[in-house]
RNA sequence: GCCAGUGUGGCGAAAUGGCAGACGCACAAGACUUAAAAUCUUGGGACCUUAAACAGUCGUGCGGGUUCGAGUCCCGCCACUGGCACCA
């Protein structure tokens, strides 16, 4: 199937660096990079060994052929005892000899057999010796088990790297393919015609080892691939490559933990550090060789000798982590003729064995250092209708081969056909398909089939509301640079009058705009698509030079999941689902936007509790009878179980008159100072999208003021707008009922300017810190604010209840924070 | 297994290294009411003492540490949540 990629993967080293720019939670930016997956590493070419004589040699095995593997410890490459390639590596054909070599165990031969059993499995492994890896003499060296050892042949350094390249295809092209094996799943080795002999237990050849080694992997669902994951399978190919530092021939084998679409579907093993080859060897009784040991360990102590099962200790387990590297040429051990092509890591430290050892293979064309992705490309079709169309024509070109071209700009947007039927064609075609006439309409030209997938839209929608209306671009310049632009000014009220009445002009709500969106709220569920796609798209945007900012998002706040009432995720089949509708109509929007706000850090996962609706409905309740006259109240609810259609809905409002206790007057320092402690607390946390914390602020204003008997008109006021942005259908209908009282000619509360706070309204002149003994809290002494430490510590000795603590013992320290505390330590 | 985050009353939660539990829910008692709802007032971590209160002891997942002082900082565990999962 033709299919259209999205080369994300262009992208990788721009999408990992920039998320150092955005404001975005750790754990969310950590997704992203797993999700790139970005390794430094190194590849390197072993060249596949040509043996002669014995039938071991391979029919179509080119001279020089080269399997390139990629590593990020090429510090460890003296410790690679063996080889895997992916099964569907492309050099596989060419590798397998015709015969097995002489001498290999026969667990390396793979396991004929039925039903379900899997190759080679674990509790068929013939004894080989030394199954526990703790055991002190079991040092699988190499000699023995790998049977064609001692030829050496040299490395040959004049090939050119690029030469005779052994890299896959992408291994994208692969699990198109793997998926359209369907036969024989879990049925390796399959009974058939690879198996020349009735009753023999292993392949008698690689060829069949190895054919029937590839139809079990490429069987394998996903859901298989990763229940099996921890039993490791895979067979020798029969072949050997030759190690580039050290002459040292090893097998190359097959197996489905090395994955086709990642580095170059290859890999060298070196099971003394790396966990998967370790369990490989163990498993298959293939050599394991220490190179490198914890820092800390003399490296006199390092010889063949004490090196696993010596003095050191047996190797119990691979040691992944960088240390000290101890094999080298020099050691002498291992060692064959390299004809002085040599490089000498003893005794470095991981990382500079590793640049090294990269400089050296670099020189001598065996390989260079290279830069790993998990980042895969964007698989960008979709054979469905529901899409955007993909504005691509196919046409033929002379000799009658298919090309492609893009629809000229002018006939663009391009809309999809209007079609009866959504179904993919008999034929096996997308849905557009059925349009023929729409397929066909560019004489000469059939259009593209495929459509786009959901992700599409939502990479640009956010630059598209900037400019709804344009028709002749997605964005226009102007509002682009306005809306997302870093020097952008976005907070532009129009149509708001300024008046004699009011504090601070509306310009000064205006600040520096954050580029791109101002703030994203969104759950994690997109954290490694929509939000790593919409990035990509918007770079490319940036990098044609149509957008102004290369992220979209600068600032973006996961807001947390909310529960169902039992603490479960809400779900249908657990109905424990609330519905916002209800509640809508039970307790009105304000209360319910409020309470989401008032439950918990936006951030956190937190359980819906109705009850806590009603707490905040109780909340707007007291506020409404802040403002109200309650006999008024009383007169509206009896006049509305009377009314009559005649009566407009306004009338019956207007019957609700205001609390009579609001009067224009100055209000006391007490209440000035209740209300600024309100709007300090109330911006900052608005600032820091702490909205329960700015919600109970205002409750707690609510409860003072509440009590008061003359209600400031301009406390009120004021307090009215702290609340809009959190209740906006009370406050703006409470402003109304202000504003027609009292006649001040303001506009919509929405309108009016975020108050400041008068921080020397909220200066106290006493205070009441607290007084410790032995670091104990014992009481709390009322001093003036800028009391000195001898007035604070007078004042803390002076308190009954620090007495009784301090009374006779002698006080040999006295620890003093002004504003603070004081801390009195006794002996 | 790896990465990230979170552990505080009966519950949701607060707390620049300085009085743990603000605010709210649930609960209890009282006021108003024929009654209920609504509303208002008061109480409210545990333990111990007490008629009640005061006072006292303990208390922020567990174990150590730093500090005059730790929910907060450091080290080591445990549990839960989310993500990734043979990525060389």
């Amino acid at each position: 199937m033709r299919q259209w990629m999205l080369r994300i993967t262009a992208y990788a080293e721009k999408l990992l660096a920039d998320l150092d720019t955005i404001d975005w939670s750790d754990s969310l930016k950590e997704m992203q990079r797993n999700w790139i997956g970005r390794s430094e590493g190194a590849e390197v070419r072993f060249k596949v060994a040509r043996v002669q004589g014995s039938g071991t040699e391979t029919s179509n095995l080119e001279p020089e052929t080269f399997i390139t593997v990629f590593t990020t410890r090429p510090d460890t490459l003296f410790g690679a005892t063996y080889m895997v390639l992916s099964p569907e590596h492309k050099l596989v054909d060419q590798i397998v000899p015709n015969q097995w070599p002489e001498g290999i165990p026969d667990v390396w031969k793979g396991k004929t057999g039925s039903g379900n059993s899997i190759p080679a499995s674990g509790n068929s492994i013939p004894a080989s010796g030394n199954s526990t890896p703790a055991s002190g003499n079991s040092i699988p060296v190499s000699e023995n088990a790998v049977p064609v050892s001692g030829n050496s042949i040299p490395a040959s350094g004049n090939s050119t790297p690029g030469s005779g390249s052994s890299i896959p295809e992408s291994g994208k092209s692969f699990p198109a393919s793997g998926n359209s094996i369907p036969e024989r799943r879990n049925s390796f080795p399959e009974p058939g015609k690879s198996i020349p002999k009735a009753g023999t237990t292993h392949f008698e050849t690689p060829k069949a080892a190895v054919e029937a080694y590839r139809v079990f992997a490429a069987g394998k669902s996903d859901l298989e691939r990763t229940e099996l994951a921890k039993d490791k399978s895979g067979v020798f190919t029969g072949a050997y490559a030759i190690n580039p530092v050290n002459g040292e021939k090893i097998p190359i084998w097959i197996a489905d933990y090395v994955l086709a679409s990642y580095g170059t579907g290859a890999i060298m093993a070196v099971p003394a550090h790396d966990e998967r080859d370790w369990e490989f060897a163990k498993k298959f009784s293939l050599p394991i060789e220490q190179v490198v040991i914890p820092i800390g360990l003399k490296p006199l102590e390092i010889s063949p000798k004490n090196f696993i099962g010596g003095a050191i200790g047996p190797l119990e387990k691979p040691f992944c982590e960088e240390g000290i590297a101890i094999s080298s040429p020099e050691s002498g051990w291992r060692l064959k003729d390299l004809s002085g092509e040599r490089c000498d890591i003893k005794g470095l430290p991981t990382a500079e064995a590793k640049a090294k050892i990269s400089a050296w293979l670099e020189e001598k064309g065996l390989g260079k250092k290279t830069i790993n992705y998990k980042l895969r490309d964007w698989l960008f079709s979709r054979q469905r209708y529901w899409g955007e169309p993909f504005p691509i024509i196919w046409k033929k070109d002379a000799a009658g081969n298919l090309y492609h071209e893009a629809l000229p700009e002018s006939s663009l947007p391009l809309l999809p056909p209007t079609l009866e039927d959504y179904k993919p064609t008999a034929g096996g075609e997308p849905p557009l398909a059925r349009a023929k006439d729409w397929l066909h309409e560019i004489p000469g030209a059939t259009r593209e089939t495929n459509t786009m997938p959901q992700w599409a839209g939502s990479c640009w929608y956010y630059l598209r509301y900037t400019d709804a209306k344009n028709n002749s671009a997605f964005v226009g310049k102007d509002a682009q640079n306005y809306w997302m632009g870093a020097n952008g000014c976005k907070l532009k009220v129009e149509g708001c009058k300024l008046d004699s009445s009011m504090t601070q002009p509306v310009t000064s709500n205006l600040q520096p705009a954050t580029p791109g969106v101002d703030l994203y709220v969104g759950g994690t569920e997109h954290a490694v698509l929509h939000l790593l796609y919409a990035r990509f798209w918007h770079k490319v945007l940036f990098d044609l030079g149509y957008v102004s900012t290369p992220e979209p998002f600068y600032k973006l706040v996961n807001q947390g999941l909310i529960l169902g009432e039992d603490g479960q995720k809400m779900s249908k089949s657990r109905g424990n689902v609330v519905n916002p509708d209800d509640v809508l109509v039970e307790y009105g929007a304000d209360a319910f936007r409020l309470y989401e706000m008032f439950m918990g850090p936006l951030q956190d996962t937190k359980p819906w509790n109705t009850k806590g609706v009603e707490g905040v409905y109780r909340f707007l309740g007291r506020v409404w009878r802040l403002f109200v006259d309650e006999n008024s109240e009383t007169e509206f609810e009896q006049a509305e179980t009377l009314t009559t259609k005649a009566q407009s809905h306004q009338d019956l409002l207007n019957l609700i008159k205001l609390n009579a206790a609001i009067k224009d007057v100055a209000a006391t320092p007490a209440q000035l100072k209740t209300l600024h402690a309100c709007i300090k607390k109330v911006t900052e946390d608005l600032d820091g999208m702490r909205f329960n914390t700015a919600i109970s602020a205002m409750m707690v204003f609510v409860n003072d003021a509440i009590t008061w008997e003359t209600k400031p008109l301009a406390v009120l006021r004021e307090f009215l707008i702290l609340l809009q942005p959190f209740a906006p259908h009370i406050a703006e209908e409470l402003w109304h009922k202000l504003l027609s009282a009292f006649r001040f000619p303001l506009s919509a509360l929405a309108y009016q300017p975020w108050p400041k706070f008068d921080a020397a309204l909220l200066v106290e002149s006493e205070i009441e810190i607290p007084v410790q003994v032995n670091g104990k809290f014992r009481d709390t002494i009322k001093v003036a604010v800028d009391a000195d430490h001898a007035t604070l510590e007078a004042a803390a000795k002076a308190s009954e209840k620090v007495q009784t603590f301090i009374a006779g013992k002698t006080i040999k320290k006295v620890i003093i924070v002004p504003k603070r505390m004081v801390n009195l330590i006794v002996g």
